[in-house]
DNA sequence: TATTGTTATACTCTATAACTATA
DNA sequence: TATAGTTATAGAGTATAACAATA
């Protein structure tokens, strides 16, 4: 039970402060990178579904919005379908922001797996996967 | 390697997630909480220490105590080798909010445990030594 | 002089309310 | 009428600067 909460406290911690780090690089706060990643995963948003999915209130996604438009990561575009909205998307380096925080830690968890012999790796493969079934589904 | 970012990205999620959920509970802020362990670990803290633990400044460190001591959960006291200054101790409410927090979400974690058999329990055991020795050492 | 902590003030981010444009 | 989004304004939490008390 220890073992269990050192591990994930120190997972935690470890992912926590590496986001954390990542944000402070690029001069954005925790809300402007959810509306990058969400655009990224999810495709042209309208504020509405921002709005909805950070659970906040429109007039704050009108003042995301302007903050990463006046930084070239994302911009508005028309909805044809709806003339009193339109699309957020993001630019090309609103794109590479978000990919560069998927790629960044990669190396070093690597280097600790490539430095784990096939026994301990098969185990952990296991566990892991065991793991994750039990404690989120 | 993506089985490692599956886990610990869930492990995260549910970690956060249930720490919000607790700082609503008792109407603290994420730095109001953060005094509060911190003494319970540390114990009575001068404010410029709170300041530099918190990577705060020294004006909001007196914010975040005077929200603190209105709620009941700290009260200052003087410091005897310094007329400057004064440690910040928690008071009883202060405490018990803490240890509640530490205790949270054992339940459901002890419950999963038990329902895993004794090979599984030994492998899980290894693999989380195994696990932070390497991910955190 | 330097340091600790408080007070006064300004800035950032969020919410509420009033408003415009469109459905 | 109702809804999407913006603008104006207020509140919470942070920082900066000026200050009082003590080292």
């Amino acid at each position: 039970m220890d073992v269990y909460r050192d591990l994930s406290d120190a997972l935690t911690k470890h992912r926590v402060v590496s986001f954390l780090q990542h944000l402070k690089k690029h001069d954005l706060t925790l809300n402007q990178y959810s509306i990058l990643s969400w655009i990224d995963q999810q495709g042209p948003a309208l504020p509405v579904q921002l709005a909805e999915h950070l659970e906040l209130k429109a007039a704050s996604i009108t003042y995301l919005v302007d903050a990463l438009e006046q930084k070239g990561l994302v911009y508005r575009k028309p909805n044809p379908r709806d003339g009193r909205s339109h699309y957020v998307d993001h630019t090309e380096a609103g794109h590479a922001l978000v990919l560069d925080k998927r790629n960044e830690g990669d190396d070093r968890i690597m280097s600790i797996f490539r430095a784990m012999d096939d026994e301990e790796l098969d185990m952990l493969y296991v566990m892991m996967k065991l793991l994750r079934r039990k404690l989120f589904r």
